[in-house]
DNA sequence: AAGATGAACAACCGCCATGTG
DNA sequence: TCACATGGCGGTTGTTCATCT
């Protein structure tokens, strides 16, 4: 794989040196990384840029990956159950968002740490003697009372059970990364997994 | 209805650890 | 042993969207 895309990279044409995109990546962009991984697998990110013919760094395509476009990858509807785990976990080890994030199957450590930051830190700084039981309550109130942007209709029906799930079919993933999308990413990236499967791919 | 404000999230940046020649 | 490339991680920033006034 790693041979394949060293291959691969000195096939491109140096030319291609062009500058280096930053910013919300667009769906054509998505889809070819998601191609090419599904076609040559994860690594050495840089030469994967090159040869997914993506003006963009290794680092940010890994960053992508990692975060959005894999097919495990589960955003948004924090269950009770893994706001308490988190908290827990952070607790116990701190800002090791990675390693609370391997506790967490599908939850991405970016995730987490946002989530900790926008809804946990804050109540941590709101009040001064912090209590991790009564956080979780009151921002499961807060958020299923409220239409937060992420959680309209699904916070409702929290799943308990997600906690201890491994995810590993894009199937069995609740709808995301579809309706709250700029413009540019309207689009499903399970549509493009199940494609993926019906295709054999 | 329009502007202000805040929340949520995607993405980038910088640093560090590790692997390799 | 050293230098360089790459990957991984945590912190931070920028953008978008919803809510409030």
């Amino acid at each position: 794989m790693v041979e394949e895309a060293n291959r691969m990279d000195k096939s491109i044409n140096s030319s291609q040196e062009t500058e280096v995109r930053k910013g919300p990546w667009t769906m054509e962009e998505d889809l070819i990384l998601i191609n090419y991984i599904a076609n040559h697998g994860e690594g050495v990110w840089n030469n994967l840029a090159r040869s997914a013919g993506l003006n963009r760094t290794g680092k940010s395509c890994r960053l992508r990956w990692l975060n959005y476009l894999r097919p495990d990858v589960r955003r948004g509807n924090i269950t009770p159950e893994e706001q308490l785990l988190i908290m827990d976990l952070h607790a116990r080890w701190g800002n090791r968002w990675s390693k609370i994030a391997k506790q967490l199957p599908g939850r991405t450590d970016n995730e987490i740490k946002n989530y900790w930051r926008t809804r946990i830190q804050k109540k941590v700084k709101q009040g001064e003697s912090f209590d991790y039981q009564q956080a979780m309550v009151t921002d499961e109130t807060s958020t299923s009372n409220s239409t937060s942007q992420t959680n309209s209709v699904e916070d409702v029906g929290l799943q308990p059970s997600y906690a201890q799930t491994q995810v590993t079919n894009p199937d069995a993933l609740p709808p995301h990364f579809s309706s709250t999308e700029s413009s540019d990413n309207f689009w499903s990236v399970e549509d493009f997994w199940s494609m993926q499967q019906f295709n054999g791919d």
